[in-house]
DNA sequence: TATGAGCGA
């Protein structure tokens, strides 16, 4: 929220406006949650009045995916890449930036101080904290990018767990269809964890097929096939089967599949990865396969 | 909405 108060000019001030004709410079303050921005202009008879703004930095469970993810080493084929995308398997579209800072009230107060504002830029009195050029900071068309991302997404939260098997990494998957928010804290069962490294019981469903290395996709598009399916998960490691489920009659999927990986570590990089994906306008849920018949 | 087939010596 933004409070204007008349400031009744001390000495100081007289000295500074007869010297210089500026305004004490704005003040920013920042805890980590929430940020106060102190800031002096002059109202319409000339007074000077102080912006006091507070802004609440949101912890934004998106930036905190995306801040996860870059973090997250290469592996496979792009074991060796060079941090960021490799246009040799990546396709980069336009970067969307996002408003990580709320103010609930800033479009109220934006309509009622608009008018004030134009005319404190003609004269020339307002200069934008990021880019120095003659608007408010608050609509400086670069703010996304100068102020924001940095301080609201990284120096937040500590990353912790990597992918399992030391062999991770941004996967060389169609970037095009992905994109969007992931679900994480699935429950996974004590003999699925680590990867699976440690050996176990061999999971056999009731055909006798080995479960141990098959993912279950749901929340599939209907209009995704086995080939969609393949590409999408190929590059996490061999598969040995893909199974979409269709009805028998009409052919229509199902909108859940089944991926057998030939290593259960390339299934659970499969699932790091790609739960909680967009893919084709829905958000994918990749979840360890449980043996059919089971509940 | 949701944990997959049919085969039938």
């Amino acid at each position: 929220m933004s409070v204007a108060e008349e400031v009744k000019s001390s000495w100081a001030d007289e000295v500074e406006e007869v010297e210089g004709g500026s305004l004490p410079p704005p003040v920013e303050k920042s805890d980590g949650n929430s940020k106060t921005i102190t800031e002096y202009s002059f109202n319409e008879e000339g007074k000077k009045i102080k912006i006091t703004s507070h802004y609440r930095i949101e912890k934004h469970r998106v930036a905190r995916q995306i801040a996860k993810r870059k973090t997250w080493t290469k592996y496979g084929l792009s074991k060796n890449d060079k941090p960021g995308p490799n246009p040799a398997t990546t396709i980069t579209a336009e970067d969307v930036f996002m408003h990580f800072l709320t103010n609930k009230e800033e479009e109220q107060i934006d309509q009622e101080d608009l008018k004030k504002k134009l005319l404190d830029q003609q004269k020339g009195q307002v200069k934008c904290r990021l880019c120095k050029e003659d608007h408010w900071t608050k609509r400086c068309p670069y703010k996304d990018k100068l102020e924001p991302l940095r301080t609201s997404l990284y120096g937040e939260e500590k990353v912790e767990d990597e992918p399992q098997q030391g062999t991770p990494g941004v996967p060389p998957v169609d970037k095009t269809k992905l994109g969007g928010p992931g679900t994480q804290g699935k429950y996974v069962p004590p003999s699925m964890r680590d990867g699976g490294s440690k050996k176990g019981e061999s999971m056999m469903s009731a055909r006798g097929r080995d479960e141990t290395a098959t993912v279950r996709v749901t929340n599939l598009s209907e209009n995704t096939r086995e080939q969609d399916l393949q590409e999408l998960f190929r590059s996490f490691g061999d598969i040995s089967r893909i199974f979409l489920a269709k009805d028998k009659n009409t052919g229509q999927s199902k909108g859940f599949a089944f991926i057998n990986f030939k290593k259960r570590e390339h299934a659970a990089i499969a699932i790091q990865y790609l739960n909680g994906y967009g893919y084709d306008h829905l958000i994918l849920s990749v979840e360890w396969a449980k043996p059919s018949g089971t509940q």
